[in-house]
DNA sequence: TATAATTTCATTGCAAACAATTTTATGGAG
DNA sequence: CTCCATAAAATTGTTTGCAATGAAATTATA
């Protein structure tokens, strides 16, 4: 037991999930060039298609993202004629984004994305469950947690 | 059952993947801001001190990151003292990257990264070490699959 | 009601990340 | 030795991603 164990690559979990999501999301690439679309504009249709219309705001939270990144997004989705943006005339700070029937049309082609993958991850039903829910579980444990305090002394760990 | 019950965010695998990533990489920053390094920088430089003279290619290999991105961040990190980039003498198309007296001494810096990280995820010992290992695998089915076969095509030559 | 605080989105600046291409170097085949 | 394929980095261009800040609308409060 090295003093520096910790700082191996091997022994942080953060490493296999920041290269698996990398991964995974350039596997979805070939997919998702045959509907223009990049990963996180499908996943932002994704919430279109269930929800059909909502805000900047909601959509953020939804998907863990902020207006930085979201608003030049959502008006490249706009120039391609998949959503449409306009001010909620009740509360003119909100952006709403809706979805053009061109956008709906896109789902059917979508489908077959999801069956694409699959077979790439490659695990069981168990497996995929299994780290479905941890990854639900860890991001839970993050949301509460908050923002670490940045001068974080000593914490004992087991 | 829907039939775009496939296309809903809730039965995506890949989304709390690439959350979490996310997430987990956001936490890091005010830890990393003390050592004046980015997230990816801080993997590399992971592997610097464990090996201590490495290249491009290999650093890459490790890392699934390609010199598109390291060659810029490994410029920053010379330029911030902590590794030297030479070309080597025996073949001059490998560039060879050193850790410097520098950089080394930052390791001690870093070990109370981990620690502090640690208190973030919250998952016990057999969580995290299922997590890993189902992480670990998914990247190992990932390459194994190689690249979707969406525009595979190619008939092998002699 | 005037103004302060909050909310929502947009903007700016910087650092990844990767596909595609280019540059330079090496290693054959003839 | 010349020509060509391969290999390793670097470069270019586009898209994320986020922190920090700004702008406009709304709400709360004195």
């Amino acid at each position: 037991m090295e003093a520096y164990d910790s700082l191996k690559l091997e022994n942080q979990l953060c490493f296999p999930l920041y290269a698996c999501a990398k991964e995974v999301v350039r596997r979805y690439k070939p997919f998702l060039d045959k509907l223009d679309l990049t990963y996180t504009q499908y996943i932002v249709m994704m919430v279109m298609w269930e929800d059909g219309k909502t805000n900047v705001k909601t959509l953020g939270e939804r998907l863990f993202l902020d207006s930085g990144t979201l608003t030049p997004l959502l008006k490249k989705l706009e120039a391609k004629g998949y959503i449409e943006r306009h001010r909620s005339t009740m509360d003119e700070r909100n952006l709403l984004v809706s979805v053009t029937p061109s956008g709906m049309r896109l789902r059917d082609q979508a489908l077959s994305v999801p069956v694409s993958m699959g077979s790439c991850i490659q695990l069981s039903q168990a497996e995929a469950g299994t780290l479905y829910g941890l990854l639900y579980k860890l991001l839970q444990n993050l949301e509460e947690a908050e923002m670490p305090a940045a001068s974080v002394s000593k914490t004992e760990d087991e």
